[in-house]
DNA sequence: AATGAATGAGGCTTCATTCAT
DNA sequence: TATGAATGAAGCCTCATTCAT
């Protein structure tokens, strides 16, 4: 227990603090339980003890990433805040926790492939048909494209979050070197929000 | 050696046919030689037999299904036809591969983490800078909204293979079904054209 | 897998002797797998190829060992031979299955009381009705003492198999060594057949 | 330390009345420290405090088990009763015990083929060959039949200890329920004295 | 006397791979 | 080409024990 990053007084949250780096923002699904415990200071026993089991301590980290990234988008877009204020907020949540921890969502994805569906339903009220409606009147207004609302949100999710995700892959494809790509990545808030709302009218 | 869907008198492609299906369609990135085995109706050493090991199995299958998505896309880049036919082309290309093998690109993503860097590099000639440059051409010219053209490439890029990697989550987070989400897709072509030629001009 | 005692033609049927022995002869119920693997001279993780796990190999082991006791006093108490003869055999059969496998039913009792009840119901025929009633009968007929057949049973039961089960308690408790006693045990036949068939008559 | 049943002004003593009660009633011989720390109440690691290690709280209650039940069999065999009273008491005490501690034997039985012998000599003076000087005195006054003395004690024994600690195994061969098997059992001692001293002479 | 935290020993299992036909 | 048998590497987990208050 000597190289902690984080305060010593609380080993159970160092622990997930190491996992949800590892998982999320090095990619390290198969991080093995030794990997984990080496990268946090402490024994591997040590992850049964405060989690029982490596899945436990798996789902542990991965439900309390989802709830926080729910909690975010969700406060955000049922804000009372003006609509145009809501947009770059989400597409500021979206980058930042994309930048954060890349490999979450993949993560997700090939956990519902392995076992059975890991996603908890979910509890608390939903949010999205108020949303989208809101969405269906700005656009009636003109204040934005028309089009699906529901298309509106894929295409800004998609924007924020692909390029992010794919950084090893399109910096290879493109032959460019992955620091070259990063640079593009830095800037492209501005052709987001670009899209989100034309400047054009 | 039963119940197998391809012809007989080649095991060995029949072996990788399956094992695409497992990694590329169904997501399960983490298969074993047994399921591979049992699903494609042979012994389990007989992948050693073709392969030598499941990790030269994985590279293979890989390595074709990037040689064969690469191929596909700078052949659409690169072809004498009009830019606006070249980038319908690409966008049908993308939806077409994603929708058959939808974890294909995740699958290149948590490898990378796994083992060093799986990614051979290209060693074929290079139709990117000249393509881009041809996308400067369009939006000098008008034709496309101006921007840099590297995030054109990767906003239409995501605008096509995003939504669909995503439709477990998605489709979860907005409470509605994966049937009814799967409608969406089906109808997001249009949509993404109205960005890669926006039609208000 | 080089000091095999019995055949090399099955392995599986070798690795169940061995378990056998080490658990109901010698005793050893906590027997880890790898000590059966060395006792049976082959590799640890075999164990897992040919039963899945200690478990299965452990019921299966313990399910055929009952079965066949089940088979043997079953059918000698069901057999058409004259009451005395049968009353032969059955001492014969205990002391015989006793000697072999001393610790048996020490293992059933233990283990009940470990996880959820081992014991299978029973599917044959039960045999002991009649039996009892057949004892009734004798004991009518003046052959044997009259008491509740099932007390006639049970104190044979009991002579035949505790003393031997208790060997290495009784010959420490009684102060003698335990070839002592074994010699003691050797002569008991005798002895317990005088209670089945008292001679005074 | 909530719930306890004895004194909280000895713990130790507390512990090992839990440990006996697991062990030799309940006949969980596997317990783990954290079961019997659980039923006794207390942290898991006041065992070791009290008792070093699980072994030498096991070897602890073990000792005083045995060394219990041997006084009051020797003091019986050895007391200046007449021997028609001290048989009775005999049986008396075997089936006292055994009833209340129906695993004690087999729990004895079983730890001497996981370690190495861990009966102690017992110390005190050897009061068997009188007794059973004594038993053969009364055979040749013809009070009980002629046997060997230590067959008539080994018969006795195993009818009143081993029908009590069978009642799993037998409840279930003979197709009765485990209350019946109880009631059978209950009515034994008759019998059983019946056998010590025979009613026809 | 008591306890939460931490550790090491020891066990079981899965899996890819190799061996021997 | 195909397969059953066998093996080693690597992982996870349980448990008793020790450490530090």
């Amino acid at each position: 227990m000597s190289n902690m990053s984080t305060l010593n007084t609380n080993t159970e949250e160092h622990i997930k603090t190491v996992a949800r780096q590892i998982f999320f923002a090095e990619g390290r699904l198969n991080a093995t339980t030794q990997e984990i415990a080496d990268a946090a200071g402490v024994n591997r026993t040590l992850l049964n003890y405060y989690f029982r089991s490596r899945d436990a301590l798996f789902d542990q980290v991965f439900d309390e990433a989802m709830q926080h990234l729910r909690h975010r988008i969700e406060s955000s877009i049922s804000s009372a805040a003006p609509f145009r204020e809501k947009m770059e907020t989400l597409v500021d949540i979206l980058l930042d926790e994309i930048t954060q921890y890349p490999y979450r969502e993949i993560f997700i994805i090939t956990q519902i492939n392995q076992k059975e569906n890991k996603l908890k339903p979910p509890t608390d009220k939903n949010n999205w048909p108020s949303f989208l409606a809101e969405i269906k009147k700005e656009m009636d207004a003109g204040t934005i494209p028309t089009m699906e609302p529901i298309d509106y949100i894929l295409n800004i999710y998609s924007m924020c979050i692909f390029p992010i995700l794919m950084k090893p892959i399109y910096s290879h494809m493109l032959r460019i070197t992955v620091d070259e790509y990063q640079e593009k990545l830095n800037d492209r808030k501005a052709n987001i929000m670009a899209y989100v709302f034309p400047q054009n009218k």
